[in-house]
Formats: C-alpha cells, structure tokens, sequence
DNA sequence: GGAGGCGGTGAGAGCGCTCTCGTGGCCGTG
DNA sequence: CACGGCCACGAGAGCGCTCTCACCGCCTCC
C-alpha cells in the first residue's frame, strides 16, 4: 500500500505502544525484565507497523554485524564443476540461517583480489569469515592473519600462515584413502594405482599420503599426477594405460577423476571391475546425478562439513552463550559405499 | 602489531591532518571540493592510521548499504548439479566487485524460507536484489514486489506476481531452440524428439515452443518431459527409444540432459551421430570437463548474463550516475556450436 | 574602492539504535 | 511502621558517519 520509502523506527513502535524507546528496544531483543502486558503492547505494534530493525544502526552500536564472509579463492572452473564447494556453501547457509546470521559470498581470482579480500575483512564488516584456501602457497591466509578476523577454514590449510592454530574442518582424507586402497587389496588386487589431485592441496595430498600407508613405496608408474577434473582423468588413466597395462585398480583422488578413469577403460575396452576396479573419493556423483557403472566411492559429508564450519565460526563469537573458548579443528570420519565398480 | 580491536574513526583521521571531519569526510569519498595539499594530507592521514570507512554507520545516515541479494530459490539438487548458477554467480559477483557492491547469498528451501528472504528484503539491508525464481508457481516475485525493492530476475519469470513491468536478463530460449531444430532438419533428420525440461520454467517451456515452431504439431510421442538432469535425461531417452525406434535427431532441453541421451544411446548401440543426432543446451561441458564425443550445443553466456543482471540493477540504484530509469529487460542472442553430435 | 559572488572549510545536527544509569514503586524484613 | 533492596521502566548519551548550512577570505565587477 504505503510506499514503503520510510520505514518505521523503533521510536515510532515505542510510541504505539505507549512504552520508552529502551523497553520496545528489550522486547525487540528478546523480552528480558519486561512485565507481559507491555511485552504484548510492544508486540502488536511492532505487527502492526511492520516494523524491522535498522540492522546498520544496530551494528553501529553493539559492532556486530551478523554477517559471516565466505571467501572461495578458487581459480577459475573448478569451483563450478565440482559440486563440492556448492554443497558445502549449502550446508553453511543453513547453520547461518538458523541463527540470523547472513552470508557474504567473496568470490576471488588472482592476486589484487586478495588484497581486495583482505580489506574487505580487515574492516570489520564481518563477524568472520570462513575461507576455503585450497592451495598450499596461498597467500590468503596470511593476510587473513593480519585482519584478525574469526576465521574457520574449508580444508585444513598448507603450513604456511605463521599460526599453526588455524582452526579448520576436513574429513579424513588419509584415512578414507587407507580404507578405499585396502578394499582393493581385499579383493585380490595388486597392482593397484593411484590418480591424484593437485598436490598443492592439502586434501590431494592427504589422499595420496593414505595410498601410501597401505601399498608403501610401490612401482612409481603406478601414481599418476592430475587435477580433479574428468578430463584430468582421462589423460592420466591414458598416460597409466600405456605405462602400466597390467594395471587392476585405480583409486582416484576424487570422484569427478572416477568419471573420467571410467570412460577411458571403456574406450579402451577393460571392463569395470571385472578388469580394472575403480574407487573414487566425496561421493558427489548421486548428486550430479550422473553414476556410470554405479561407482565405488569414499563417502564425505559435505554438506555437514559446511554446517560445522559455521557452527564452529559462530561459536568463537561474542554472543554465543555456548561456553566455547577457542574452538578446535574438526575432522570428519569418512566411509567406503560399495557399489558397482569394486 | 597493534590490536585491531579498536579501528580508527573518521575523527582520528581528521585529527592526524589537521582538518575537521567534514573535510576529511569529503577526502574518502572522492575528495571534490578540497584543495590539493589538505587532500593529500587527508589521504596520508588514512593511509598511516589504515583507517576504513565504518559501513554501518555510513549506511545509517545515506541509507545505502552498497550490497546486494542474489536470492536462489531453487529446491534441493539442481542448484548443485548444474554449473549454470554457479557461472551466472560468478559473472554477478565480478561486476558487483568491480562497483564496490558486496553479494549477500540467500539461498532458500521451502516455504517458510520464501517469508524469511521477504523479510529481510523489506528490511532494507540490501540496496537491490537479483533474483532465480524459475517456477512458475512459484510465490517468491510477489513477495518481493511486496518488499519493493528493485529486483532484477534471472530467467523471465512466470505470468504470475501482478506487476508485468518485472525487469529479467535471459537468454533467447525459444530463437536458439529453433536453431537447433533447424539444424538437424538441414542434417535430413526427420524423426526429431525433443527431451524438455520441467515446464513449469520459462526456459524449458520456451525451448519446447522453439522446436514446435519448427516442427509444427509433429508427432507428440517426440516430445518427453524430463527435469534438466543427465538421469531424466537417460530416463526419457529410453522411454523414447521404446515409444519411437526411428528416432534419428534428439534435442535435448539442456546440456546435462544430453549428457544422459548419449549415455542410453550408447548403451543402446545407436551410433552419434550416424544413427541419431543429438543436440543440447547451455555449453556448460566444457567447464564440466564432460564431453563425450563433443556434444554440439546452443551457447549462451551464462556469465555475461549474470553479469549483464548485476550491471541492470546496479544502474537504478540512486549512486548511478548513468542517466537510467527504468532499465528493461535484457535477452541475450544464442549460437549454436557445432561439436561432434550433430 | 565597495558590493556581490563564489569556492573552500568547519561547526553541528542527526541517522536509528543499544545500553548505562537513575528513579520510582513494590516487596520483604526488623 | 520504617527502611533497604530489587525489579521494571524511562531518560539520555553516544556509536561513526554524512550533509546542510554558516562563515570566511578572495576575486570580480561596476
């Protein structure tokens, strides 16, 4: 009806209900040492207004801002290809909705961007930020450092940084990689490869370091460097084809690597797992809705992750009546779905 | 070094330079009006004390917040699956950077989310919102008309929410499905099915209008309903291949949908494109990294348009200095891209 | 040479809210 | 019955900024 141009401040609500700016100003805040019948008074007015707090006012005087920054400093295509970072950013919208607090998405690409970033948060527009900085020569940390900001991390971070004390949350890479390359060997497999994910991250690294665990320095051919994408996929079971042609298993660093190891050995005419058994890793495909030969995987909540990162984040703030001090990473269990491929 | 906990005021920076607040004010917001020398002596002032400018209580006084909403209200998996959002994000998030705009992500599931997103969008936090409401029925554009604030959507949004005046940025739907029909007519296809996409979007309607413009009231058993995933996909096309065998041309309404055709196809021992033809929608595999033989596709720049929504909203907002009013809708030609498919 | 104009600067109000503090009424207690 | 304590509420300051307005000095014009 009424343009709704001018809102209607607290004044305006305390007015209408014939009570103080303060009292309406407690009942809007949750009610506290207010009698009932004004509690109701206040209620109605604040219905019958339509009336919202003025969230900029608010912040100017109790400096929060209920406002978390979600920094993804993703170069290029693989944040839109890998359902990972959609499913986690699902997962934290919900915790942050769940208590009133709005998300800031920071999309960044190259190096200005950081510094962009940085002052973004070192100037407290933000209660914190949680940040997936996936690689280990990122300078991003380290400037997030320096705007002593809350911060929770996607991913346990590369050493860098400074402060080993970065609070993070990731699965059990190493573990679930243990498990997955265990499983082959349970079957009876024995010259069982590995396709990794950029090395540079942590949860690639991770995942080959749990390959290792279990096969121990094997034939070297047998690890294979690649990226996370289904064409990096291909090229590297090509590459391991043609180097290893006895080759019986691949554990692939992640799922989206499984896709592609899968349409090579088709190509190529090795029949999956009765040939060659394929695992991969994050269990995304269900998602993506696009399972071949039902695939082997290694389960990762994702989306739980990204709930408890902004548990966590929210729980090292001031209004959190949780009696958290500084809250400590978390790494989630993992576990192997059997299913078509081995 | 110091404790960031208190940052600098405006005031502190006047202080240090020797000039009033005012003058500092007129400084950091472009320093018109303000002889040389005090603007460089503003200008160290800011730079030694690393003053920022406090948001909240700038937005308090010009009732600006330089922020804007991207609400996707999109139930469940499809967000996720697909990179298209991902991508038309990622175009918002650059041009609302590059003007100094932050992106608040609203995400929704479910009713109560609609009352929730309204709320906050009639609570004047953001200074406009951009908007994926794809289904028709959907209650979410009335809402926000309700909210009156300047929205941009993503996609022409459905009949419904009263004000016709609704300003989208989208892509020619109907004139790139045309195209494609056409093509395949010029191959000699004459038995040519399209495979849609949930038909309560205005995009999947408008590309099954496209290919009826081409192909008249053909046979209606060529037309399948899917749901814009890669498993529709492989469930229509093999409800088509039982209801029609000589089926020789499939347009599929989007890239993932395609990607499910040729797995059945595949599966089914129908040569591509020698046996059947097959056409998608977006060109969304190159970024996926999933072509199989190289899917011929309409393109649209998904980015650019998200770009294109951002810029739209961003020019009726008071700062434009651009001599807008009311911006109107924007939609964006498509081209087809030949590959290997058809 | 004086009136008028104009550009540069400072003083001060006030945006809408929270929160401290002071006050008044009501209870319990000696 | 008087006094202290407590609880509920109101008054008012002030968060950090922008913006209007008044002021002042200089230049122009008659």
């Amino acid at each position: 009806m009424s343009e709704a141009v001018s809102r209607p401040t607290l004044e305006a609500v305390a007015a209408r209900a014939g009570v103080s700016r303060a009292t309406a100003s407690r009942v809007v805040n949750g009610g506290d040492g207010v009698r009932e019948p004004l509690v109701e008074r206040v209620r109605r007015a604040v219905e019958e207004l339509g009336y919202v707090p003025n969230q900029a006012a608010r912040s100017l005087v109790t400096k929060r801002h209920d406002a978390v920054a979600v920094v993804i400093a993703e170069p290029e295509t693989r944040i839109f290809a890998d359902p990972f970072f959609a499913l986690q950013l699902r997962g934290i919208s919900k915790e942050l909705t769940a208590h009133d607090n709005q998300l800031v998405l920071l999309l960044t690409e190259g190096r200005d961007d950081h510094a962009r970033v940085a002052r973004y948060l070192a100037g407290g527009h933000v209660d914190g930020a949680l940040v997936f900085s996936l690689h280990l020569d990122d300078p991003l940390p380290g400037l997030i450092e320096g705007a002593a900001v809350p911060t929770v991390f996607g991913g346990r971070p590369g050493w860098g940084g400074g402060s080993n004390s970065a609070v993070y949350v990731d699965c059990d890479n190493r573990g679930g990689a243990e498990e997955a390359v265990r499983h082959l060997v349970g079957l009876g497999r024995t010259r069982i490869a590995h396709i990794t994910g950029p090395l540079d991250q942590t949860s690639a690294a991770d995942r080959l370091q749990g390959y290792r665990d279990v096969m121990g320095e094997s034939d070297p051919r047998l690890v294979v460097a690649s990226d996370f994408t289904p064409g990096g996929g291909e090229r590297a079971m090509r590459e391991l084809l043609d180097r290893c042609p006895d080759v019986d298993a691949v554990f692939a660093a992640n799922d989206l690597t499984a896709l592609g190891v899968l349409r090579v050995l088709r190509e190529r005419g090795r029949r999956v797992p009765e040939d060659v058994a394929v695992i991969g890793f994050d269990d995304v495909l269900p998602v993506a809705g696009q399972s071949e030969p039902a695939l082997t995987t290694v389960r990762q909540d994702i989306e739980e992750m990204g709930r408890l990162m902004a548990r966590l984040l929210l729980s090292t703030l001031p209004r959190g009546e949780s009696a958290t001090g500084a809250p400590s990473s978390v790494v989630l269990p993992t576990t192997l779905i059997r299913r078509a491929t081995a």
